[in-house]
DNA sequence: CCAAAAGTGTTCATCTTACACCCATGG
DNA sequence: CCATGGGTGTAAGATGAACACTTTTGG
């Protein structure tokens, strides 16, 4: 657990982020999760006395997985007085989408202080890190429907199938092909790169890559 | 590169919760201000060592307003270090939808300790809150087109015209009268009291009222 | 009877949805 | 030549936008 011995003048409470990692890590959505002493968390920890919120989760993030350069938005805060029994903490969550592992690139493969888990049938976790991934879960299928957000989960290159197949297991349900395809390239924000994909024994699909990587914009 | 158990013995940052309360007056949309030291800010505080964020905003807008009862929900959390320059302040905001005065009750008349600015031609605010004004008004904006949260501002009983004027003066573009009827009565959470509002001069309007108040539902 | 706001439908354009076959490749 | 996923268009239905006149009241 998370411990800071603080003894401000009138005891403040302890303010920390905590992050939700988001992967797609073959046919599902993962998240990457810490060890803590009394079990499995999300990655976060105290805010520094004079560190940004963003930053401060940035860091935590990279100190306890490694993973760095990552889309990251504030999610909530969580405060309610009784989620840590031990110390009262609020904490400020944050997703994190990680792009899809091109080669081995990336995602580390998770030791022993990390572990990737399934979304939908994850393990019992700390605290009320359940909620905040159940939350943020939420909220990373409703920016689906209205944002490139899908984008900062994919590699640097990608097939349109691929990115479909990411709408499909975040929404958990199957996508017309001809329709999907419309409406991303209406978006007009990706782009062919005249590459193909060679998978071998099918036919060659086009690698596409992000107009604004980086960026999430809202559509419509 | 696991680590939690870093930093502070050291002074945790402040936090305080900042609350920008909405209502509509006359034909504007306007927040309440409070008084503080430096000048006009949002009202706000420390949130208490054993409180509830939500409760916390709660009750400072009720000690600093008078308002209580209102429409709550968390906007976002700011944590720049230096959006205070004398002592860190880390400031959960969240934003209050107050109903238009039917008669004379709810809102107050604010006096020296409180004030009534526009929206759009705001007075210079302390510190960052500006733009957390700025933020929440985006925000809600954002959520008049598919949720019920404009019923929030609402007073119990209410004609369809005032409904419309109240989306007209957030989105700042007038609607088609016809359309934006047909909009609401299809969402199905309003219903006709069966009252008419009499204003002497021109035809009596029927009155309407929330289905379900207190209750904001996204919809479609 | 006049002024002022309340109330009411239809048409056209646009967007969304459903749907099936041929193509290119590696083995 | 076969298996596998890649790639493409159209028609019907649903949704959204534009638009003008009649009604009811108080003065």
């Amino acid at each position: 657990m998370k411990t800071p011995m603080n003894s401000p003048t009138a005891s403040l409470p302890t303010l920390t982020t905590d992050i939700v990692p988001f992967a797609i890590r073959g046919e599902r959505l993962e998240v990457l999760l810490a060890r803590q002493t009394t079990g499995w968390g999300l990655p976060g920890g105290p805010v520094g006395v004079d560190e940004d919120l963003d930053a401060a989760a940035r860091r935590q993030l990279a100190e306890q997985t490694g993973l760095s350069d990552v889309y990251l938005e504030q999610l909530y805060t969580f405060g309610r007085p009784d989620r840590n029994p031990a110390r009262r903490m609020v904490a400020v969550a944050y997703f994190a989408l990680i792009p899809i592992a091109s080669g081995s690139a990336g995602v580390p493969a998770a030791g022993d202080a990390a572990r990737w888990a399934a979304v939908d049938e994850p393990p019992p976790l700390v605290l009320d890190h359940g909620e905040i991934v159940a939350v943020a879960r939420r909220r990373l299928a409703a920016k689906l429907l209205y944002s490139t957000i899908a984008l900062q989960l994919m590699p640097e290159r990608f097939t349109l199938s691929e990115l479909q197949a990411v709408h499909e297991i975040i929404l958990g349900e199957p996508l017309d092909k001809r329709n999907f395809r419309k409406r991303v390239l209406a978006m007009d924000r990706i782009e062919a790169t005249g590459e193909l994909a060679r998978h071998g024994g099918r036919r060659p699909a086009r690698l596409y890559r992000a107009l604004h990587p980086g960026q999430v914009e809202l559509i419509k």
